[in-house]
DNA sequence: GTTAATTTTAATCAAATGATTAAATAAGTT
DNA sequence: AACTTATTTAATCATTTGATTAAAATTAAC
């Protein structure tokens, strides 16, 4: 909570990396235009001054990290020239990485996900980060007309490539606190992921469904 | 928003259901006593003369929520008459059909697993609910032993299954914008996974781990 | 160096909000 | 019915909180 980090820029700058930070971990409704102010050690009015309200400076910085979360892989998963299984790799171990340094980024994207779908969709720029055109899905559908890999509903790839990737960042304290590891040896085990992830859903790739015909494609 | 349901029990329990309702959606900081009072059709005094605070009553419902959403299984978990794989069958079907009924719980219990991570393990019996000491563990390490499954870190192992049991719900109003599947188009494909995550989880417990060691157990 | 524009500060405002109170109503007891 | 206890209500309080203001301090312009 004490920080007044001496944010080397203006301060405007000063006041929009305190805001990310307080809005991040506390949220809009917990966050006070105090704290922003005491942990960017700037008067409380200049926070109207140079940002009008509270609300328009969140919807910056909301818009700021959803953008990070979401968009921070489309140039891996578009680009031409590496194979579908290289992609995943890439992508799974940037991610990782970038997860590591802002790990309060999944919950905090996931709740204006769950509260405010509709202002999301309006402020963040979706049209071109359709996942149906980049060139990774491309590849799957030509994988998949030749056999080399399993039909799979592409919902359900998304959400196991996902799933595996952030959700164990999100359930990160309760994990750590149950096994007893520290942050640390649990960023180890998230680094491994970084490997284990696409040879986990390589075997599911690979493998055929089980017996009931749900994982056909619609 | 607008609810009243007649809440056939005691104004208390009209109170807390609302409350439930409440704070589930919108989280502690966001819910004003008003919105409960609202939502529950009683005189806003009610809230304090029947739970003194709206503290002590966020306190009340979210370890009944906590309970729910880790413990509801443990009963599956921990029965000696059935085998590993029965057990993951039996816990995420239970599980999916609970998500699809609360789809707002993970975020919440998520939200406070993240911010306020020691009181609930202050205020949640954990003691007992330790997940070493169920019986699906003893049957997981017999199988590992034995060399019926492949030798895997119980992080990841734990980590994948509640993944990719949960995530897809806490996600679900991005993944339905994105894919312009309904509601419920898309419970019908969490329906799906009751059967894909087992067989899933089977495929990547019997299938050796990639080439570096990082998948032994420590 | 003087003036004008910009930035910063302390003080203050109005609305929102959790909680309390005293009176009114309902329910229970004898 | 008479009396006591429990519940409900409208009004009110004290803080908190986002925002504004006018003056002071700093910087830029000429």
């Amino acid at each position: 909570m004490t920080a007044k980090k001496q944010n080397n820029g203006s301060t405007e700058a000063q006041i929009k990396e305190a805001a990310r930070r307080v809005f991040t971990s506390k949220g809009f409704a917990a966050t006070r235009t105090r704290d922003i102010a005491e942990e960017s050690g700037v008067n409380l009015a200049l926070i109207n001054y140079y940002f009008r309200s509270k609300e328009n400076l969140y919807n910056i910085i909301m818009v700021e990290q959803v953008q990070l979360f979401l968009h921070s892989v489309s140039g891996i998963l578009n680009d031409p020239h590496t194979t579908l299984f290289t992609k995943l790799e890439l992508a799974i171990d940037h991610y990782i990485d970038m997860l590591i340094d802002n790990p309060g980024l999944p919950i905090f994207v996931m709740n204006e996900v769950n509260n405010n779908p509709e202002k999301l969709v309006e402020r963040v720029g979706f049209s071109n980060h359709n996942a149906g055109q980049l060139y990774i899905a491309k590849q799957w559908a030509e994988m998949t007309f030749s056999g080399e890999i399993q039909p799979i509903h592409p919902i359900h790839l998304i959400s196991n490539v996902v799933s595996l990737t952030v959700f164990p960042f999100i359930a990160a304290p309760l994990l750590r606190n149950r096994s007893g590891l520290s942050v640390t040896e649990y960023n180890e085990l998230m680094k491994q992921r970084k490997a284990l992830i696409p040879h986990w859903i390589s075997t599911i790739l690979t493998t055929p469904g089980p017996d009931t015909q749900n994982n056909k494609q619609s």
